[in-house]
DNA sequence: TGTACATCAGTGAACGCGCGTTCACTGATGTAC
DNA sequence: TGTACATCAGTGAACGCGCGTTCACTGATGTAC
């Protein structure tokens, strides 16, 4: 079992990372059990505590990952007009809604991160900032701190009408948000930056 | 302590709703207990199931009585251009991010909502119809219906930001995503409705 | 090449605790006579 | 008016269970000789 390179460790807590990504974006933080995060990848309980110090430990590591891994998707995307708003239709879609544990972290655990440790709060404001001025830097080049502002409040909104689509029972009422939504959120974009 | 009327039941099972409408906004749902949501209104565990089938049945009736009061509350603001703006304003602001347990039972829970059974979800879903129903009647004599949808997707947009601004350790970023998300807000509610 | 040893990632049982839920009981009240 | 009784909202101890966490142990591996 033992007696590999470091890379191995670093390897096998990288899984339980990525794994309990998916089972707390699907359960929430308090639904989830150390027990059933280990299972799912692949280990038991008792090994947790040879990679995190506490479940808290865990969390906030998860929340690091799961928006640099965010970052780094956001930066395969086009830059252009055309780019922008496909993102913006595929963040807002019956898929994305269907299936939180492979969608955005914010979207599934925004209300739960802003209960979290403060520890916790910081490490997903870092993770945030460093995905908003990556952003900002491709939306508008010449002016990126105006710009950040801007996407981060987009960003929230899209967060809040995902996460109301979610919680709506009716399938109609649930697509009206989701299309009312991209057209808002395309509409502010669209307008100047000097708002 | 008994043999009071009838109406007495009443009161100790509303009393109950809205101490844990404050406990749950504050500490989340799975992270609220029978014993304290009991004691919280000044009582035992054991009384819980004299008024409700479960915690789930008590969830539910919570979300409806707290979109009850905001209804309610919403019903109070003026309906013009002026009083929807000082509304938007007192949503988006530091008095209500910093008090979750006064303040909107969606920005505190959404998605927990989300993850909750399926009565859970129908009654939050009926609640807010309701709510939406009356802001759109009031914002659109006209045309209540496309008013709706307009209405249910700036509401959520307003949950999000609130939620992201909770949830960032930064103040001045904090405050940042508040303001861009009134400026954003109003101007998505100053478009036409041909939206 | 073969054997003894040190390493250490992972196991699995156990800890105390609080969870949601159940239930035998209490005791203040309104009613009956 | 005074006493016995029925009612029933609320008490508080207990149930099994899963939580987060700890720890003595295992056993496959690389190293030393």
């Amino acid at each position: 079992m033992a007696r590999y390179g470091k890379e191995h460790k670093q390897a096998t807590r990288q899984r339980i990372v990525e794994a309990a990504g998916r089972r707390l974006k699907r359960d929430g933080i308090d639904g989830s059990g150390i027990s059933t995060l280990m299972a799912d990848a692949g280990l038991t309980n008792g090994a947790f505590y040879a990679h995190f110090e506490s479940k808290e430990d865990l969390v906030a590591n998860v929340v690091a990952d799961q928006l640099r891994a965010q970052s780094a998707s956001f930066s395969e995307q086009p830059t252009d007009q055309a780019g922008l708003e496909q993102f913006v239709r595929g963040y807002l879609s019956v898929e994305h809604r269907d299936n939180p544990e492979d969608g955005c972290p914010s979207a599934a655990l925004l209300d739960e991160i802003g209960r979290c440790a403060d520890a916790t709060r910081r490490t997903f404001t870092d993770g945030v900032l460093v995905v908003m001025d990556d952003l900002a830097a491709r939306l508008a080049p010449d002016d990126p701190p105006s710009a950040r502002a801007k996407a981060l409040s987009v960003f929230a909104m899209m967060v809040g009408t995902l996460q109301m689509s979610r919680a709506l029972t009716d399938p109609h009422l649930s697509r009206e948000v989701l299309d009312q939504g991209i057209n808002n959120v395309l509409a502010v974009l669209s307008a100047g930056p000097e708002r």
